[in-house]
DNA sequence: CGAAATAAGGATAACACATATCCTTAATCT
DNA sequence: AGATTAAGGATATGTGTTATCCTTATTTCG
């Protein structure tokens, strides 16, 4: 069980797209030549997060994406669930009700109590990604990365942004 | 990203064997029968368990499989990492290191921001998973499950169990 | 106005992995 | 000796991820 590459690179351009002056746009050129990954297939990633509201799209030269909200409003979670969809991890095929002991018809009350503690699991793996903004990731990577190749970047994408 | 339901076969299983009596062992076809489960694949499942060490094994006719321990001290962690692997479900490939702007032959401190937050989430993730066992499921079937069902597939388990 | 650049999205292929079945082997019980 | 079982190898089959290509509509700029 792994998670798409889209996810990574989505939460690598969403961590780009919030370092980016207000109302200035990144193409899709720009982000998958920083990452060193295929544009077309990176678009499609950029696509979601854009049908799931997230980023901003215009059109043109000079077009590409923003953040449509700031990013101590925009969570892992949502960015996660925009590539990667929001159903559960664990799926419950309701297999108890082949047990051959059951009589005939007879009707479950509830959901499996082993689905349950499986979806309780998935809800904390949602709950941590729902506990961190792209400002909280803003902090770390400012930490991280040495200021030279920090500034460089930074740079190097408003030569690019529209 | 969605879990094998191998996952689901073997934690199903698992509650049952939890019930067994000391000793005694119950078969593949068994297990499948009960479950509605195709009992050459279901098979795949049990022998994940087996190597990781979970289920003890006896040949021949009456053979079959008990737990090697006991269900207060069996987690859900345990079942699930034997069939679907203990690796982690967000993979960092790295692409920072795709940065045009980087010095030639730069190399990081430590694992990349995002990948550690992703990492972060699985553990919570494992953490719930850790802190439930096979006992604390038995006690909320008991509950859940009517009494007249529970009994009758308890007998049907022992009729088969060697 | 026309040319270039861009996002959006459809079609399709390649690949990996989950699912499923079949068969052989070795061990165990009656 | 014969039946039953777990273990595991070999081999399909199906599904989802990864990736590429192409068309369309929109926007910017000369």
């Amino acid at each position: 069980m792994i998670l798409k590459s889209q996810v990574e690179w989505a939460l690598h351009c969403c961590a780009i797209l919030s370092g980016l002056p207000e109302g200035r746009y990144l193409s899709t050129k720009a982000l998958a030549e920083l990452h060193g990954l295929p544009k077309e297939y990176l678009s499609k990633a950029l696509q979601s997060l854009s049908q799931a509201g997230l980023v901003l799209t215009t059109l043109g030269p000079s077009g590409g994406y923003r953040l449509a909200k700031a990013p101590s409003e925009l969570t892992f979670l949502e960015i996660v669930e925009a590539v990667e969809g929001s159903g559960r991890t664990f799926v419950c095929n309701n297999i108890r009700a082949n047990n051959p002991c059951r009589p005939q018809g007879y009707c479950e009350s509830g959901p499996c109590a082993i689905a349950r503690i499986m979806w309780e699991a998935d809800e904390a793996w949602r709950a941590k990604l729902r506990s961190v903004t792209l400002a909280d990731l803003g902090e770390i990577l400012a930490q991280d990365i040495p200021a030279d190749i920090w500034n460089g970047t930074f740079e190097w994408v408003l030569k690019r942004a529209g």
